[in-house]
DNA sequence: AGCACGCCGACT
DNA sequence: GTCGGCGTGCTC
């Protein structure tokens, strides 16, 4: 009796042993989606590699009730997924589920009712007996096989409805179900590119080389913002398509990413398929299934994309490779970035990750040599880089209550006057990060977290921005009842947007935070607004750094500088000089040059110097060179455990029971535990704890039996975050 | 993830 | 006396 395994997208240790029934003729193949008993109900699983447990006894075996009509999954996704738990210590299924995310793609296709030529119609069109005209157009319209809505019959062939029907009733047209799922468009591939420059040309070269060769190599693709360095990515995207194999576009940030779906589109003349989160169930559906049947040539997608059923994969590009959005925080905890070079390793898959300033991490791998580097030195359409400078706030601060300093107010006023764009850059939403009683000093918290809550003045709210709890902004103290005593503290984008309006009051200004650009129809419609002219002044948080085009922005300036250096985050000053750098390079895209100011209360901040030097590399390297010695990433391996629960000392005991029972030894070191620094989140305390371990010692071997020699109630979660980038 | 079993509060 | 809350455990 054959049995065979099956993985199902459940959070089981393992995959189960099935039996295929006896009167098949033969077994599934590794990869079919097969629908499975479980415990009363059916499941659709996938039948997985190795070999069933034998020692199973017979009784608890059930019989495998279907094969799916989906094209199988392949090896080299299989390999993935087992891959991608083993690294990340997740059960097989919970990750086989990311692979599964389109649930009603695996069902049989739905179908809605069409017509198509009967017999008699075939003989029809092949002219024997006579016919109206208009009946002829139609016949004419339909190939034999054709399945067609009765809509769209008519209007190829030009004539009413009634027509159509009259045929059916003539015999002449059958039902038929039609096959559902749009179709996708194949790029165009005979268009000719842009213009490359000489560096670029190089570069692209380069890249089509990589991935003619069919084979995994991993390539760093960088260059300053404004060195066209997706046009020379795209014709990798093009030589991928000429093989016939499948190429992955990984973005950040798919919901802004309007531009960049514009600039394919002139590319290739279609637009690519997408792949985000917020896809509706319908478009999932089509393009999961129309991927797996090889319908699709090129998709863009953020990071759950990874896990999709490209029957080829030729190419991955991650661009902005060093985003942290890549980093998903819950659920499987994965870098997209890491994975996906090991996708397109398992796939024999070129693999391009491209930034304009690329993670420590990625540096190294080039300069060791793992990655292949390319680099765009200027920036395309001779436009030049933006001047950087400081102002230093200690000399020249802004007024009382304010948080726009002279200087950068005599600069935006320059800039309008000569009518061009200015932007104002603050990381931090709403109006105020703080609200303090003046007669009592207490501070406005959220119940559930150990934050603050943020005033949102458009919204009249208080509001955290870690669970998205929200109340009424109080008339008076909760604690000591005083009448409006309650200040807002510190700027956010919104109070800048109320001293903008003060300060230049003519300009048109317009506010871009995750709350004001919530999806793609109004991230393009700010991008069009902007370009043409319609806006003066931008005030905007981080998602203004993420890749846009505005090419009459000449001057950007950096509200608080400072902010995101304070506290002991392992790469607070890195992510400080990628995020400045990648907004300072908004400004002068176009003819006019761009410069920068940057407002700051420690001018001498290495972060600060590197960035009015230009000298991002130098930072870099002085940055490796202080996390080698005590072997932190990328010159060592780091693991978190995040244990919460609901009951502090639950929590406490076993973040106790874990620091005690932690993995010793030559290279191998356990901090902690200590309070995470959001202690409560969500209304669960937690508790952190770090394991760092030299380069060459795995840590997932070692976390296993760290975490199996520890009673852990079910009350209490133990999060594990291999390669963590976030502290929070 | 579901769905069962199992042990303690407000209802007919 | 039951209906039902969701804690714990199992599913090949």
């Amino acid at each position: 009796m054959a049995r065979l395994r099956v993985l199902l997208p459940l959070p089981l240790a393992g995959a189960y042993d099935y039996r295929v029934p006896a009167v098949w003729a033969e077994a599934p193949a590794a990869g079919s989606f097969v629908e499975v008993p479980l415990s009363g109900r059916s499941m659709i699983g996938v039948v997985w590699d190795g070999e069933a447990d034998p020692d199973l006894p017979e009784k608890k075996l059930r019989d495998i009730r279907a094969v799916l009509d989906v094209p199988p999954m392949t090896a080299s996704l299989r390999k993935f997924v087992d891959w991608v738990a083993a690294y990340t210590l997740n059960p097989p299924g919970a990750v086989l589920r990311m692979a599964m995310s389109a649930p009603s793609a695996l069902e049989p296709p739905a179908s809605k009712a069409g017509w198509r030529l009967s017999a008699a119609g075939q003989r029809a069109k092949r002219g024997e007996g006579k016919l109206t005209e208009t009946r002829r157009r139609v016949l004419d319209a339909i190939e034999p096989g054709d399945v067609q809505s009765a809509a769209a019959i008519s209007a190829e062939a030009g004539v009413s409805s009634g027509v159509v029907r009259g045929m059916a009733e003539a015999g002449l047209l059958e039902s038929a179900l039609m096959p559902a799922g749009e179709a996708f468009p194949a790029p165009d591939l005979t268009r000719p590119g842009p213009l490359l420059g000489g560096e670029q040309q190089v570069a692209a070269a380069a890249l089509r080389q990589a991935t003619a060769a069919q084979a995994f190599g991993v390539t760093l693709l960088t260059g300053v913002t404004g060195s066209g360095k997706t046009e020379v990515y795209l014709d990798a995207v093009e030589e991928c398509l000429k093989l016939g194999r499948q190429a992955l576009v990984l973005l950040p940030e798919i919901a802004l990413s309007t531009q960049w779906l514009e600039r394919f589109e002139r590319r290739f003349g279609v637009p690519p398929a997408l792949w985000h989160s917020e896809l509706g169930s319908r478009r999932r559906r089509d393009t999961w299934r129309a991927l797996a049947e090889g319908r699709i040539q090129v998709l863009v997608g953020a990071r759950s994309a990874l896990f999709l059923p490209y029957p080829d994969l030729g190419l991955i590009v991650v661009d902005e490779e060093h985003e942290t959005a890549f980093k998903q925080e819950e659920g499987v905890v994965y870098h997209a970035r890491d994975m996906a070079v090991v996708r397109a390793r398992l796939s024999q898959a070129a693999c391009v990750l491209v930034s304009a300033t690329p993670s420590l991490e990625t540096l190294t791998n080039a300069e060791t040599g793992r990655y292949a580097a390319l680099h765009l030195p200027v920036r395309h359409g001779g436009a030049s880089m933006p001047a950087v400078s400081l102002i230093d706030q200690r000399a020249t601060p802004p007024e009382r209550g304010r948080f726009l300093s002279p200087p950068l107010v005599e600069a935006v006023h320059a800039t309008l006057a000569e009518g061009q764009q200015a932007m104002l850059f603050l990381n931090r939403r709403g109006y105020a990060p703080l609200t303090l009683c003046r007669s009592c000093g207490h501070r406005m918290r959220c119940p559930n977290c150990s934050a603050w809550l943020v005033e949102h003045r458009v919204r009249r709210c208080l509001q955290c921005h870690h669970c998205g709890h929200a109340e009424p902004i109080p008339p008076h103290c909760p604690e000591c009842h005083s009448e409006s005593s309650l200040t807002p503290l510190g700027p956010g984008v919104e109070r800048v947007q109320e001293e903008a309006e003060l300060l230049f009051p003519e300009a048109r200004r317009l506010v871009m935070a995750s709350d004001t650009i919530a999806g793609p129809a109004a991230a393009a419609e700010a991008a069009r607004a902007i370009a043409a002219r319609e806006v003066d002044l931008i005030i905007g948080t981080q998602i203004v750094a993420k890749g846009w085009h505005f090419p009459h922005l000449t001057l950007v300036g950096v509200v608080d500088a400072d902010l995101g250096l304070a506290g002991g985050d392992l790469r607070a000053a890195e992510r400080t000089v990628q995020l400045l750098h990648q907004v300072a390079g908004r400004a002068g895209r176009a003819e006019a040059p761009g410069r920068v100011l940057l407002q700051s209360w420690s001018p001498e901040h290495p972060v600060l110097e590197a960035l009015v030097a230009g000298d991002l590399d130098g930072f870099m390297a002085a940055e490796a060179e202080a996390r080698r010695p005590g072997h932190w990433p990328p010159f060592g391996r780091l693991a978190a455990l995040i244990v919460s629960a609901e009951d502090e000392r639950e929590a406490d005991r076993v973040a106790r029971d874990l620091g005690l029972s932690g993995p010793a030894g030559e290279g191998v070191q356990v901090l902690g535990p200590a309070p995470a620094p959001l202690a409560l989140l969500r209304g669960r305390h937690r508790r952190r704890l770090l394991l760092k371990a030299r380069r060459d010692i795995a840590v997932q071997p070692l976390l296993r039996e760290w975490l199996g020699r520890v009673q852990i109630p079910a009350s209490v979660r133990v999060q594990v975050d291999v390669d963590p980038v976030s502290f929070l």
